[in-house]
Parts: C-alpha cells; sequence; structure tokens
DNA sequence: ATATAAACCTGCCAAACCGCAGGTTTTTTT
DNA sequence: AAAAAAACCTGCGGTTTGGCAGGTTTATAT
C-alpha cells in the first residue's frame, strides 16, 4: 500500500508527504486488513506504533467494571488511532475495533519517532491533532457532568452524522443501539427509550436499525446550549 | 523574568532551553502576576498564545448552563495552559483562575509558532504534553459514565493529593467543596456527605476546610478496579 | 473583639436514571 | 422460506442523585 496512491488528503502523513525526506520510513509501514469486528488493538497491550486508517471505520474504546465499554471516539479514513508510544507509558490504554472492513497502515513507535525528528512540520500537525481532540474531550468530560440523558444521546447522533456522513438522511453506519449508548454515556434502555421519544416528537426516523435525522438543526437547537463555541 | 533563573525543571521551555535558538523569541515573552481568584484567561475570549506557571497554582475550567463550570484540571508549576492558537480556533474553549497568588509567562502564538519549527524537540515535548492530557481526559471521560459519587470524589480527592502534594498528610491546597464537585463532576452537597461518609469511615481528617487523607493506600483500594494501566 | 459574610453540614423530598423481565421486530443463517 | 439468533422495545420498581431549606461552624472584615 503506497501513500503515493493514498487519497486521505486529511492524513497527516499523506499531508506532509516529503519523498527524499520520507521514503526510507514509509517503506517500513506495514498493511493490515481487518474484519468487521476485529480488535486490533487490545487495551493494556504493549504499544506497537501508531495505526492509520486508511478505508474503513473504526471505533476506540477504554472497558471498565464488569465488561462495561466507553467508547472514546470513532474514526474514519485518514485517522490516527494509538496515541501512546509517546509519553510515558508502554501499553494501550484503549482498544480498537473494525466497525467493517478496515485497511490500516502501521508505523513502529520508533520509525515514528524518527520521522517525527526529521519532518517538523509534521510533528506541528500530529501536536495540533492532539490539542484538537483534547479540546474535544475535555467538552466531553463537561457535557457528561451536565447534560441530561436525552441531550447526551442527540449530542450523540449529531456527532455520529457529521462523522460518517449520511445519505437521503440515513446516517452512513450501522451502530447498535448499545453502541450508541456506551459512546453517550448511557445504557442501552435509555438510548431506546429517546429515540422512541424522539421519533414521536417527530425529530427522526428510525427504518430498522438505522437511524434518519429529520432536521439536524431542529435537533441541534435543543443542545445548543451547551456547545458556545465548538460543535464537537 | 528570565528562563534561565527559573527552576521549573519540567517547564517543556526550559527543558529544551538552547541560547542560540530561542533568545530572540524568550525577550519576546511578558511575564503576568495574577492575585489569588484572578481569570486570567476567560472562555471565548479571542486566544493570547500559551501561558506556563512559573509560580503558582492554577484552575482550568469550561463554564456551562446557568454558570456551572466543570474544571477540566489543576495546574502547578511548569505547567502548560491555553491550548489554542494551534488548530482551527481562534477563541478560548477554557477559562484560567489563579487559585493563590500565581507569577505567568505568557507567549503570543505567532513567537511560539516559530519558536516550535525551530526547535522540533519542543514540538516533540509539546505533542507528548498533549497526548498524556488527552489520556488523561479520556480515561475521565470513562470515569464521569462509570463511577460513582463515592468514587469519583475519592479519585478527585487522590488526584488533588498527588497533584499538590500533602504536608503532614494535609493537602497543599484549600479548595472550596463547591470547587472539588465541579472538578469530580457532582454537586456541592453530594461532596460534602461523601467527605462526611469518609470520616466516619476513618479514611480522612477535615481540619476545617482543610482535608487529610489518613491512608492514601486504602482510599485508592476502594477505586482500584477503575484503574488498570494508569492512575490519573 | 465583635459583626458580618462565607463556607460547611444534614434532613427531606422529588426527579432522573438504571436494570430487569418479557414481548416484538428485524436480521441472519440454514 | 423457515428457523434461529440478534437486536429492539416498553412497563415497572428500586436506587441514586440532585437541590432546597435551615442551621452550624469557620473565616474575614471592621
Amino acid at each position: 500500500m503506497d501513500c503515493l496512491s493514498c487519497t486521505n488528503a486529511q492524513c497527516i502523513i499523506k499531508k506532509n508527504y516529503h519523498f527524499d525526506k520520507m521514503h526510507a520510513y514509509l517503506e517500513k509501514k506495514s498493511t493490515l486488513v481487518c474484519k468487521k469486528g476485529q480488535n486490533f488493538i487490545i487495551e493494556g497491550a504493549p504499544v506497537h506504533g501508531l495505526y492509520f486508517i486508511r478505508e474503513g471505520k473504526v471505533k476506540v474504546a477504554k472497558t471498565g467494571l464488569y465488561g462495561k465499554e466507553q467508547i472514546v471516539r470513532f474514526t474514519g479514513n485518514g485517522e490516527t488511532i494509538g496515541h501512546r508510544g509517546f509519553g510515558a507509558g508502554h501499553f494501550y490504554q484503549i482498544s480498537a475495533v473494525a466497525l467493517q472492513k478496515t485497511t490500516l497502515c502501521n508505523f513502529s513507535t520508533e520509525t515514528m519517532k524518527a520521522m517525527l525528528m526529521e519532518v517538523p512540520t509534521l510533528t506541528y500537525d500530529l501536536m495540533t491533532f492532539y490539542a484538537e481532540e483534547l479540546n474535544r474531550s475535555e467538552a466531553k468530560v463537561k457535557k457528561f457532568a451536565q447534560m441530561t440523558v436525552r441531550e447526551k444521546v442527540i449530542d450523540a447522533l449529531l456527532y455520529i452524522n457529521r462523522k460518517f456522513g449520511h445519505t437521503k438522511g440515513i446516517i452512513n453506519i450501522q451502530l447498535s443501539r448499545k453502541e450508541i449508548s456506551d459512546f453517550a454515556g448511557t445504557t442501552e434502555e435509555q438510548v431506546i427509550r429517546t429515540l422512541s421519544g424522539l421519533r414521536k416528537d417527530g425529530l427522526i426516523e428510525t427504518p430498522g436499525k438505522r437511524i434518519h435525522i429529520k432536521d439536524v438543526e431542529l435537533l441541534r437547537k435543543e443542545i445548543s446550549e451547551h456547545n458556545y463555541f465548538i460543535d464537537s
């Protein structure tokens, strides 16, 4: 899998592509194809470098008590997974599972570190990525502390809708109610109840397990007080 | 305020100090002295660069509905405040308030950016800082979703105790119950009730508004199931 | 030292939330 | 196309949590 043929313009490797400086490192990267449901990063396992999604969709989660998992974010084409290798820890603190057939590029920590030292703009972009994710995550902490269940579910739906897009209004990914609740920070039943409520209010439609947001602006309005400066 | 005389070994500027490369930028930095309670970064205001604590203690928070604030972290000597200027946003998404008399160093975004481009190890260290904060923040998201009030309060106490240290067991900072609750993700009353409970269980003592953790290990044990791989 | 203000504490009640249980629909497999 | 499995849905009871109210203690100002 060559970076030259890759179409992910927002991938930080692709964006900073510089043949002379990087080709030696790029040759060392490996490619991995996962099928749906495959757990390619295991929480607590030794760090195996950084992953970039060439094509596919992935959920990133932390497992808690009694196996309850908290999905910390969803990722798509061109995005980065596996923050570590940098910093003190030598073990992954998250797990990553493919939500559909997914192709990944993997750099070892050593390769990545060497490349970062040689290409400052790459380091700068990765830094920016972390800084923005941090903003997003801190906003999420606030939301978890202050939002009601209904608001958290709405927020999750809007995020997923924006992240993966929609075709004729229907969100471009099939997540179970359980997965939505693991992301929104509540239970499966509460998500189901909330979706029923939103359906009765005419805000969404749910053909099967699919979800159709009828009016994004109307939904957004309900949680707008929580989102003064960003929409994460 | 000269960086040479600064004793914060863990400050990323100090750690990467390189006279020839950096003196021109260091001359542009400004110093700011805040008294207790001063709000030197205002949420929603235009970004004014990055701050480093030379000496003091600061709380970093996000304000939500009806003025309810969520403290996202506490910071002390040598630490960085103000993630932005990097990334898309041009407005602070957090506010920062001095918890006591605090001296700060401030770099404009432009100065900071120029310096980062010239000193790769500085960029790398700042990247690492963000990556670790991100881990911490994502762990917190999980905790907020899964911990009980008592567990969240214990977690907060242990964090504060570790962050600011303790003299003869008494935590080296005076926070109100309200501030603890704003950090732990609950209400003032629940924090008070939990502290009462912990006092009855012989785990802490509370002379006045001060807090004395009698046995850190015993407290830690109660939340250990939530902390497999990190202790944030 | 006294007055005033701020912070702390506790009981009570209402609202929000969770999880079980049992049934229905949808999806997948054979 | 039928059978099996998975996912979805809803009512209900119990628990947890939050917020008010009023009193007490501690800290601050005069």
